[in-house]
DNA sequence: TGGTGCACTAAAT
DNA sequence: TAGTGCACCA
């Protein structure tokens, strides 16, 4: 989000540097833009709730760059929602939601290109994931620390304080925000960032340079009043007026309140009431919205609150209420959930991350500290050619011949299925590719040289062979990742490129250490030693529950899940504490960070100590929307009025035909004229024999062909083959795509789902159709029961009742307005 | 004509 | 989510 234009606007200072700038260097880094980047290659993984990891091996790549460029990363975490931005994240719900159910329906048409192209767009950046990412920061000490709000807030505040000298983001916020060296677009292959400081900005001019604004002679308070001004996160900003047209009222007026005046005066633009008021609050966002104090170790005020300062309730709950220290640290350290303050959930605990004795890796150019003999290339040219090069298989740890548990073959369909790590492709969405197909196959029943199996997937021996060693990572010390779940270092390097000669990298087989390697751990006690010898990665990603056809059964000995399905297999659906054994790895290395793990709190002690959440994760968001019932009811500007809601939300839908029909094979089967879809249906079709089963292993009760209660959870937002899914009940909604359950009111209908609007018609004002559909007044008067605050004022917009104070109502309707046409 | 906002695309692998 | 191009409007 940011502020719209604000980069392109300050164009002229922008100054593109090499990473090596920074060497020596501690940055921040806001973590969910390399997530949210990330998710997009493991979208249908995630939107039908499979274990993936993929998106930890993109952040983890960017980290080790960072730290081979001597700087050392301090990745920060967004943490639980702020009042002043709830009707944004309560929008993104929703459409989200609405994706997820277009992909699935797809899915079960076996369309899987568009079922893809939906999951795109459904997929968000859970907490629960970012924890993934923490599992993989820990084992390779990495600071990290998970905000108490908003990452942005707590990049200014490590960056105020000292102890980081730039932020690498893709948020113009932060320049908002006060920062004063804030780097943009990373740019891994040039190994370079542009970089904003803040200093530069009063060299902005139209007269200068290109730029349509000036900002010569403003004070940081100023830059900060045209950014509000012209439309923040936090506040949307008066219809018609942008940038531009913010930067230069505000030169001739001065004031905000002067620039709100003459508006109104002019009488061109409506000016929401209260918008003066939304102002002020959205400043204090920017000013003293709360973070988390790595060294004190509790919640303070990104900057010091003066005293001539305006504060009361509203403010201090705008800005994010104060958490107990201790709970304050666990959000932190992301032992706790930032948003429902429960324990963290693991939600892929085959995903242990770990990390080797690192050696020094040095930059380009400088001789590496190591021998490279018989590899045909100087230690100059592997230093030049970077860490990159060295990805792959680890041919150290000695092979183990293949065998049934590293290697599954399914059958029961047509065609063999090959689980595990080799079969690469795992998502129902690929397994109509025929080519991935034969690839499997060939791969299973192919001979393998000696080297059948990864150094990342070593046996217990094989960790505890390296001892001795303390991890220490240093700047330039980078280990090293190529697919997922598999991390390499700097000393795998000599073996690595025979290897590769030898044996694709794909061709690792297995499920890893498994229940094994984490009672190794178990076992090992408290060593000095603190880092294994050897990434490993456990388990391949895989659903819990989805009718994913290769999706293997889970170790019944695995000691971190603990639980078990009725049928015996585990699901794991139960969330399961943090840490789990990669938290526990992560105990056991040196803390680099300053903010060591303080252990895993069970129960809810912490939860009944603290300060009761600002948001219910619960249905309360969600009523939210009803608010947009009121549009148009007060506010008077004309935009709206064309855009009043009409009376079905199919009548505009420019779906495609299938939309509009029954997802049946008849259905599917007009895509006969499509090669490549016909092949898709029927593959599709030969799968779902398979995917049944794996269904009902997975996520049904056996004893009543129901999902089982601990399958709920993963189940939520499975694609089936058949076409059913979670989605047609709210009750049974996917924890991390259904953060805040629905009421049954809101819930899209199973036909809905098949209604959603999509393409063009599911963007701009047409869209407010859809939701109004899926509210009622009910909703409404429930929702401002459970609200106890008596000033409606502070409320977020989205959580505001029907019959509220007219000027919060016409706020709303802006923001709804803003955010749902975006 | 400039500014705003919408539509569309790429993104990762 | 950011960037770009285009249409609309004052």
């Amino acid at each position: 989000m940011g502020i719209s234009g604000l980069l392109v606007a300050l164009k002229t200072i922008q100054v593109t540097k090499p990473l090596s700038e920074f060497s020596g260097q501690t940055v921040a880094v806001d973590a969910y833009v390399w997530l949210h980047k990330a998710v997009y290659s493991c979208a249908t993984e995630l939107a039908t709730g499979q274990a993936t990891s993929k998106y930890v091996t993109y952040a983890m790549d960017r980290v080790r760059i960072l730290r081979h460029h001597g700087i050392e990363p301090y990745i920060v975490f967004d943490g639980g929602p702020l009042r002043a931005k709830q009707g944004t994240e309560n929008e993104r719900k929703q459409r989200r939601e609405d994706h997820v159910a277009r992909g699935n329906m797809f899915a079960a048409q076996g369309r899987h290109n568009q079922a893809r192209e939906c999951y795109t767009k459904a997929v968000d950046v859970t907490p629960q994931m970012a924890f993934q990412l923490i599992k993989a920061l820990r084992a390779e000490g990495v600071k990290y620390i998970v905000a108490p709000y908003e990452a942005d807030a707590q990049l200014a505040f490590l960056e105020k304080e000292g102890i980081v000298s730039a932020i690498l983001t893709e948020d113009s916020d932060l320049l908002v925000f006060g920062c004063k060296n804030v780097l943009f677009k990373l740019d891994t292959n040039a190994r370079t960032v542009v970089s904003i400081a803040k200093k530069d900005f009063t060299s902005v001019s139209p007269s200068a340079d290109s730029s349509s604004i000036s900002l010569v002679g403003w004070s940081e308070k100023q830059f900060r009043e045209m950014a509000i001004l012209s439309g923040c996160d936090y506040l949307p900003s008066i219809p018609g007026v942008g940038l531009k047209t913010a930067c230069g009222m505000l030169r001739r007026w001065k004031t905000p309140e002067q620039v709100v005046r003459s508006i109104m005066l002019e009488g061109k633009k409506s000016v929401p009431k209260g918008y003066l008021q939304q102002f002020r609050l959205a400043e204090k966002c920017f000013l003293y919205q709360r973070v988390y104090h790595p060294k004190l170790e509790q919640l303070v005020h990104l900057n010091e609150i003066p005293n001539e300062e305006e504060w009361d309730e509203i403010a201090d709950s705008y800005v994010g209420r104060d958490l107990d220290p201790t709970l304050a640290k666990a959000v932190a350290l992301g032992d706790k959930d930032p948003v429902s303050y429960s324990a963290m959930e693991d939600i892929n605990p085959g995903f242990v991350p770990r990390t080797r004795v690192l050696q020094d890796l040095p930059l380009p150019g400088k001789p590496i500290n190591r021998s490279l003999k018989g590899k045909g290339k100087t230690r100059d040219t592997v230093a030049s050619e970077g860490i990159l090069s060295f990805f792959g298989p680890n041919p150290k740890i000695p092979q183990m011949p293949k065998s049934p548990t590293k290697t599954k073959v399914v059958t029961g369909s047509k065609s063999k299925m090959v689980v595990g790590k080799q079969s690469g492709k795992r998502t129902l969405a690929d397994i109509h590719d025929q080519d991935s197909q034969s690839k499997k196959q060939k791969r299973t029943t192919s001979t393998k040289p000696a080297f059948t199996r990864s150094k990342f997937f070593g046996s217990s021996e094989d960790h505890t062979q390296v001892t001795g060693s303390t991890f220490t990572p240093t700047p330039g010390s980078p280990c090293l990742a190529d697919k997922e779940n598999e991390y390499i270092t700097i000393d795998d390097i000599d073996e690595e490129e025979a290897f590769e000669e030898a044996e694709d990298g794909d061709s690792m087989v297995g499920q890893g250490r498994g229940s094994s390697d984490a009672q190794d751990l178990e076992d090992e006690g408290d060593h000095e030693v603190e880092q294994e010898d050897g990434y490993i990665s456990p388990t391949p990603s895989r659903s819990r529950d989805t009718p994913e056809l290769s999706s293997p059964p889970r170790p019944r000995t695995a000691p971190q899940l603990g639980r078990e399905s009725p049928d015996g297999l585990d699901f794991g659906a139960e969330p399961v504490s943090s840490p789990p054994s990669g938290a526990r790895s992560y105990r056991r290395t040196p803390v680099r960070h300053t903010t060591p793990p303080i252990g895993n709190f069970a129960g809810n002690v912490l939860i009944e100590a603290s300060p009761e959440p600002e948001a219910e994760p619960s249905g309360t968001r969600v009523d939210a929307l009803d608010l947009r019932n009121s549009f148009g009811d007060d506010f008077t500007g004309t935009e709206f009025s064309e855009d009043e809601p009409t009376p079905t939300p199919l009548s505009f839908s420019p779906s495609p035909p299938d939309l509009d029909r029954d997802p049946s094979p008849l259905a599917a089967g007009e895509e006969l004229d499509d090669p490549e879809e016909q092949e898709e249906q029927a593959v599709a079709s030969r799968s779902a024999a398979v995917a049944a089963g794996w269904r009902n292993m997975w996520s049904l009760d056996p004893s009543r062909g129901q999902p089982s209660s601990a399958s709920l959870r993963r189940s939520g937002t499975n694609v089936t083959p058949t076409g059913r899914h979670r989605l047609a009940d709210p009750s049974k909604a996917h924890p991390y795509l259904y953060s805040y359950a629905r009421s049954p009111n809101t819930a899209p209908s199973k036909s809905s789902s098949s209604d959603i609007p999509t393409g063009k018609g599911l963007r701009g004002r047409r869209s407010l159709v859809f939701v109004e559909t899926k509210t009622t007044k009910t909703e409404l008067n429930s929702e401002s029961s459970v609200e106890s605050l008596t000033s409606m004022s502070g409320r977020t917009s989205a959580m505001r009742p029907r019959d509220a104070e007219p000027d919060v109502l016409t706020r709303a309707h802006l923001e709804k307005f803003r955010l749902f046409t975006r």
